[in-house]
DNA sequence: GCGTTGCGAAACTCAATCGTATCGAAATAA
DNA sequence: TTATTTCGATACGATTGAGTTTCGCAACGC
């Protein structure tokens, strides 16, 4: 029992390269993002972009869903810093971040599950829900919530709708903006603005 | 040349069944709306689904693309009436008719083919926005044009924001609403509102 | 050095689907 | 009736990818 490891029992042999684990899910997260479906997902596609042979992935995982779920899991949420001056500053400041990571990979892979797997894997999506779009959606809560307390909001606003109707926009421009198109600079400061004043003369 | 026919020279032999191309146009849209995506999508599911050979279906297109844009062409944007009494009206008619075909396999087929397949069906995604995408839109941008004629709405309105604002809220809970789940009743008057009134006090 | 386990590569079996060909029956024009 | 074409059904070879196995080598503890 004098082990040196402090963390579970290690196993006589080679240990797992971890090296070969990151290329994996990297492979996995770079085809997702390059818009294949998780379905036309070939683990055949995943082992050759990683370098590695097919046993090193069914060593890890059972099945593809598996792979997807634990590739999701590597997506950290960048939520980005607010500098919790103004209201306006930080929606801005949010939809900003969107609108720039509108290009990325990444982003493109988040969307790509969000807007078309939902309904042929809804476990998967739930858990992607959590992961990817929860701290997203609370972080703008929190700056709307915020300008109801300050006043910088109507005190009796929506939060959950005024969130729909912020993310939407960004959303949609990001879905829909031709490939390789570049949205507008001041986009998410206009889809602000907009939001903040309204429609109405 | 006694031909009876106004119609192109009909050749000799048994004629197409119209029924049988309903059935495999009816049926891709099935599938596709129970979010089956276009690469899944197999032509022996069509067949059987829709109860002919698929002899049937490849005497008609040559390949799957053909049949999923000419299934697309079936369906008819059924933009709905507009009183044209007043703006606010004309815009909770249209977010309304959103909210409740959201269930609907029919939307659901429009909404799967708008966010899944737009990267890698571009093509497919071109055609398909014309028909089923712009004419909505251009509904829309139109009643919120009037909107600025008549001074129901600020004259120095970006129209286009203003319409991504609106129906992106409108597509984040159709898209988002968990599996059978009926988004609420008075959802289209409340993102009209917000989005007229504004989120400042 | 030895036993154990992981590694990438390759070959394998199995199932799905493709697109084509063939069949007898049905529908239509001449 | 006869010629022609379509019908649904079925069989076919080709291809693709899943998941497994085998192989020789590498990395680790003892």
């Amino acid at each position: 029992m004098n082990r040196t490891e402090t963390t579970a029992a290690r196993p006589a042999g080679r240990p797992r390269s971890e090296k070969a684990e990151k290329a994996i899910i990297e492979a996995t997260l770079d085809l997702i993002g390059e818009g294949v479906g998780v379905s036309e997902l070939s683990i055949e596609a995943i082992a050759a972009r990683a370098g590695v042979g097919k046993t090193t992935i069914y060593r890890r995982w059972s099945n593809k869903e598996d792979l997807v779920v634990d590739a999701l899991a590597a997506l950290k949420a960048p939520v980005p810093e607010l500098a919790g001056v103004s209201v306006r500053e930080d929606l801005v400041t949010m939809l900003e971040t969107m609108r720039s990571e509108a290009g990325s990979t990444r982003t493109r892979c988040v969307m790509n599950i969000a807007m078309g797997e939902s309904d042929r894997y809804p476990h998967l999506f739930e858990r992607f829900r959590r992961i990817a779009i929860e701290p997203r959606q609370r972080a703008v809560r929190e700056v709307l919530e915020r300008g109801k307390r300050t006043g910088e909001l109507r005190a009796d606003l929506d939060v959950q709708l005024a969130m729909t109707a912020l993310t939407g926009a960004m959303v949609i421009h990001s879905k829909w903006a031709a490939h390789g198109e570049v949205l507008p600079d001041d986009l998410a400061e206009r889809v602000v603005d907009l939001a903040l004043r309204g429609l109405a003369p």
